[in-house]
RNA sequence: GUGGCCGUAGUUCAGUCGGUAGAACACCUGGUUGUGAUCCAGGACGUCGCGGGUUCAAGUCCCGUCGGUCACCCCA
């Protein structure tokens, strides 16, 4: 009995980690299935890389930060790997704590053939030998999406990927039931802040602090933000903005790319999601441009993301500009079960057993050729990812997300190309090679086009011409959906 | 790394001023009613996280330690 005692403390779980019996399993499940259902219906590839990594790999760019919260490892079978970590301290290998310096050597190492935009996304396990509190453990899942490259050079192009990103983690939150007045993207854009911070006379090597300290805006109160500004010898119009016009709302920052990013989120219906928010900094020096970060109920920071245009440049790569966002298992699981969004018993083996979202790309959807349409690839393209939810599920008091009479028009893997040419027949090769199954064209609001790729047979010479508005009989999602 | 709170039966927890433990649910057995559902009776069950200290006496007070949790730090 004695022994028994000794031996299960012995055997018990390491600090920050969990132990997953069947139904709890089942629950981190239902949050991976949702992360992949997302992807895949935006038109990110999976990729997955080792969870452990050279240790040099993650001194590039961290800071002390990283390098303390790491878990190390070593063969122990070489007697110099043993002997490093006795006399440095620090053994030749670590548990990967985030994904993007394995994404960005990944990248990096296959630059040049890979096409641009690329769009990955992941999910696995990452360490960190942090102490444990609400939302964080030593073990953890996060999913990461990247858009790594761009398909052009001008500013709309830049939005336009900064807002796949956001549209992909708006479209997780939505298939999970969270509702956009209890969750905000806020976004907000460091270039346009620096340019803004050196009008107020901070100078290039304030410039991190002067972030830093305003990414703490919201936790500390103004004279504290105040003494610190100041001991930074930040300039008094700093200090200024920091405590009164950045909080009131009134600032109003002159930020072009910012206005791009909102002009996309409205035609791919995000507005309710998105609020610019200029007190956002987002942690450390990386992140070049846009930045955002979910917060749910007005004050938890659930994830966070940004674009950082030179990272893959630091890791060996060609320089590649690239936006991301990740989001962990731990903080989804506490809002869902905060909120009544995680289904238990048999819905959640139901829901946890439901098919996922198509690998293979089931819609392509391009413009015809006339410009004023290209707006509406945008349009469609979303509403194809979303799904058409069903009158009788909406108007249903006890409606859960994983209902299976949720959607009238279930949501489908869609993709758009990225190319600039309006050549149809380039459009078409495009949309072969991702092995579409429906090429869809849109000549107009109510003259959209469907050729089945596999048979060749057009839907539109059978059924007439489909219709952009999912209010209409005619919509074209309705037609791919039944056919999918 | 720093600080607050917590650790008692399989589970959720109670346990007063220090006097060597209790409830509910779950479990097992028997009985009743034509179901394995209800109800009744009975039963088993704990090194009070671990180690040390104070005391005649510690679940209770003190120190340490491990684990949990919350906040700070940090947020990749």
């Amino acid at each position: 009995m004695g022994t028994k005692t000794k031996s299960s403390k012995k055997l018990q779980a390491p600090k920050g980690t969990r132990d997953h019996y069947p139904e709890d399993l089942l629950r981190q499940r239902y949050i991976q299935h949702a992360w992949r259902d997302a992807s895949l219906r935006c038109g990110f590839d999976e990729i997955e890389g080792p969870t452990f990594e050279t240790t040099d790999l993650y001194s590039i760019k961290s800071g002390e930060g990283i390098l303390s919260e790491l878990f190390q490892a070593y063969s122990g079978k070489s007697p110099k790997d043993v002997e490093q970590v006795q006399e440095t301290g620090t053994a030749p290998f670590a548990l990967r704590p985030e994904f993007t310096p394995t994404l960005a050597r990944m990248y990096a190492a296959r630059a040049k053939q890979l096409p641009k935009p690329c769009k990955w996304f992941t999910a696995g396990p990452y360490f960190r030998a942090e102490r444990p509190q609400r939302g964080r453990l030593r073990e953890f899942l996060q999913w990461n999406i990247d858009v790594i490259g761009l398909p052009g050079e001008s500013a709309e192009i830049k939005a336009q990927m900064d807002a796949e990103v956001i549209e992909c983690s708006v479209r997780l939150f939505e298939s999970l039931g969270v509702q956009a007045d209890s969750l905000k993207l806020r976004i907000n854009d460091r270039d346009a802040m620096a340019r803004f911070f050196y009008s107020l006379d901070v100078t290039e090597n304030q410039l991190e602090q002067a972030f830093s300290i305003l990414d703490r805006q919201a936790k500390l109160p103004a004279d504290a933000l105040a003494t610190m500004a100041e001991d930074a010898g930040l300039p008094q119009a700093y200090v200024q903005f920091l405590t009164g016009s950045v909080t009131s709302g009134s600032f109003d920052l002159d930020a072009p790319a910012l206005d791009a990013l909102c002009t996309q989120c409205i035609r791919l219906n995000l507005s309710p999601w998105i609020t610019k928010d200029h007190s956002i900094a987002r942690g450390l020096a990386y992140y070049t441009g846009t930045v955002f970060e979910a917060i749910a109920d007005g004050e938890r920071a659930i994830s966070g993301g940004g674009r950082y245009d030179n990272l893959i440049e630091l890791f060996g790569g060609p320089p590649t500009p690239a936006c991301g966002f990740g989001l962990g298992d731990v903080v989804l699981g506490n809002l869902l079960d905060d909120k009544g969004l995680m289904p238990e018993g048999v819905e959640l083996m139901e829901a946890v057993a439901r098919p996922q979202a198509s690998i293979r790309p089931v819609a392509f959807v391009v413009p015809n050729g006339d410009p004023d349409n290209e707006p509406l690839v945008h349009t469609l393209v979303a509403n194809l990812r979303r799904g058409i939810e069903s009158e009788e599920w909406l108007a249903r008091d006890d409606r859960k997300p994983w209902q299976p009479d949720r959607y009238a028009v279930a949501p489908v893997h869609a993709r758009v190309s990225y190319k600039s040419t309006r050549n149809l027949g380039k459009l078409r090769a495009d949309a072969e090679k991702q092995h579409a199954r429906y090429f869809v064209e849109i000549h107009g609001d109510d003259k959209v086009e469907i050729t089945n790729m596999d048979t060749r047979e057009s839907l539109t010479s059978t059924s007439g011409s489909f219709h952009i508005d999912p209010a209409n009989p005619g919509y074209a999602g309705r037609a791919i959906g039944e056919r999918a």
